[in-house]
DNA sequence: GTTTTTGCAAATGATTTGCATGGAT
DNA sequence: ATCCATGCAAATCATTTGCAAAAAC
């Protein structure tokens, strides 16, 4: 088990604690096909509360484990690849799509802002909603 | 008064109403000199409720006359500037900042997906707070 | 045994909604 | 006169916080 042995290792390295809780928040995040919202994690671990799945994806995060993305409208998803990669997020469903590795160059900040990360979203209309709408 | 104008032309040609409330929102964000947030617009105009200046916000970026652009966290703010240009976002204090109109063309969505807008931001540490941090 | 983490429930912040009244056409 | 837009207040949605009990070290 991989991504068990990843994160105890990360925890342990800050003298934190290795708990059920997250190994269980991390192995669903890993191995989800695609991105899972705080929601989508309470209903497959419905004996987590919010505030420690809260708390957990925030710590993940920090460990570099897992990466927030905002929807723009909406609860973020968190995504288990944090390789430098953009989405495309359908204004109508919402459903969010992978694109290939930064399909867009990193522009440079104003003068003296140092860029830890950057968020790139393509908003539109994926095909299924373009199909259903006209 | 242009903005006015552009407002009233585009209502009308939607058999939409002018009214006072919707003159003022935009006069507000347009003239606004950096991005404005529904409270910031609830603490100029206190007259107007919020639904009010949410649904005005709402009919402005469908007018293309405002765009909305998220801050990852908190309230989304709105900007007059409707070009295609991008964001950098304080993770300490929330400033946000205007970058240069995007030389870089608009990449492609997944197959079948209708790119209408994208937003870029840049997540990192101002000058500002980089300097009082360390 | 000590300290961190958890669950629960309440609190907060942002935005949306429902409905009766007021205003634009 | 008609119908859309507004104000008000309550509702909702996403997330955070406080605190006592449970689990990790």
């Amino acid at each position: 088990m991989q991504p068990d042995q990843m994160l105890s290792d990360a925890l342990r390295a800050r003298g934190q604690r290795v708990t059920l809780p997250r190994l269980m928040v991390h192995r669903f995040v890993a191995s989800a096909p695609r991105h899972v919202t705080a929601d989508d994690i309470h209903d497959e671990l419905p004996s987590l509360s919010y505030g420690t799945i809260y708390s957990t994806l925030d710590l993940l995060e920090e460990l570099g484990l897992v990466r927030r993305v905002s929807t723009l409208h909406g609860a973020a998803v968190y995504d288990s690849r944090t390789d430098a990669h953009d989405h495309a997020v359908c204004r109508v469903c919402g459903r969010m799509f992978d694109l290939e590795p930064r399909a867009i160059p990193a522009a440079a900040g104003p003068r003296g802002f140092q860029v830890e990360q950057t968020q790139v979203q393509l908003i539109g209309q994926c095909a299924e909603c373009r199909r259903s709408a006209r």
